[in-house]
DNA sequence: GATGTGTCTTTTGCCTACAGTCCACGGCGC
DNA sequence: GCGCCGTGGACTGTAGGCAAAAGACACATC
């Protein structure tokens, strides 16, 4: 256990690394996208964007592609990377297969889950509720969101999981003004999945998932009118 | 309708654009771990597929990159591409998932399928069956492909089909040497499941593609012994 | 003989530079 | 005045080059 250094684990700091720089790139446009800084339909120019955040264009470009096959944005050929517009039809589409991710996840967590998991769960929930009861918006926002990976976690299917994130992300950025109203009920419906998956019953499991992101999708249309 | 020109409609050749250098090198790479010349763990060296392509390092490394973000190679910071290892877990989430998606798209199908479509399905059976019939293993397998494509079609849901699409391409190369054996049974499961999206079966079309796949991962599993 | 260290090579990460392409604007002919 | 063509600017696509990091190997040391 290398021993020899005689030093003690932590004392090491770790050498925090930047790491590499396109990833940085990457992670600054998606969070200007997702925040709205960067606006749907704009024209992201490359030497733009370079000289804005320090770097050549190269990192830039890398961190466009990524994003585009994401479908962050749309990359016309020699025309240039827009922000994506976010359509009718495809939020709804991607809702419909958030629902099923999210409802396969649920069934397989109730399938899989032990007690120890099912404790962090319901730890989760009620510091959610606490958020909700505090009027703690963008906390209660992001309980959610570590509630539902916990869940995608104990599904066990890493591969489901990389899916459901990026379908989340992005159904997020759609319904970001919808998901800050819906704090009551949202966490009720919670406790409910949280039962099923401890009594291990998966049709149940899968059922209130599939009620619980159709309801997020009922509410988007109503907001609409 | 352009009678300007006078020229008849086929006469200008689409002036073939080469299109993208980078998407060209995507597609040939791709096509080249798909037909295993690459082999998993195989470290990719940037220069060298360069040289060999006669194009420089840039359209490889936005190849690779975006390789890199739908699993096809890994990535590991400063020592480049490695061709993703296929593990026995991954392969067994992969086909879980594109069950999900596929079921989906089966019951979507049988949800808004018209007769035309229909027809346009039963055609594509025919000709598979006729393909099995021949034994040409080459064409029954491309002729399955396009059944699944046309199917996922018919659900009018993009973002699925996009979904599935990415999830397709990598189970058949988890299972190319799975796929090519089974033939016959197959086609008689297309059979049926046409028959319940005719019939606007959304329960039975899910329930029938979701064993048609998991004989699939059953065949597998039998072979690995 | 085993271990640690220094150097050397290879390869990536990033930057800069040049060529090709598309769009917009303005002039010209009708 | 209206439409078409040519020209200019801006941006992307691609290439080449340099510095830094990681791995390999030989050598010195214990």
């Amino acid at each position: 256990m290398l021993p020899t250094t005689g030093l003690p684990q932590g004392a090491v700091p770790k050498l925090e690394r930047p790491g590499p720089l396109r990833d940085r790139v990457y992670e600054a446009l998606l969070e200007l996208i997702t925040t709205r800084a960067l606006q749907p339909g704009q024209h992201l120019v490359e030497s733009e964007l370079a000289g804005h955040l320090g770097v050549s264009r190269q990192p830039v470009r890398e961190a466009l592609q990524r994003l585009s096959t994401e479908n962050w944005v749309d990359l016309r050929p020699a025309q240039g990377a827009f922000v994506h517009e976010p359509t009718e039809a495809e939020a709804d589409q991607l809702l419909t297969v958030r629902t099923l991710l999210e409802a396969e996840a649920a069934r397989l967590a109730a399938a899989h889950a032990r007690a120890e998991a099912i404790i962090a769960l319901e730890e989760l929930c009620t510091e959610g509720e606490r958020a909700v009861a505090a009027d703690d918006v963008d906390g209660a926002v992001a309980m959610n969101a570590r509630l539902h990976a916990k869940i995608m976690e104990l599904a066990g299917n890493e591969v489901l999981a990389e899916l459901a994130a990026r379908v989340d992300r992005r159904v997020r950025w759609y319904y970001t003004p919808v998901a800050r109203q819906r704090g009551q009920q949202s966490w009720t419906e919670h406790r409910e999945l949280i039962a099923a998956i401890t009594a291990r019953d998966e049709r149940r499991a899968t059922a209130i998932m599939r009620a619980h992101t159709e309801h997020t999708r009922k509410m988007y249309h109503e907001r609409e009118k």
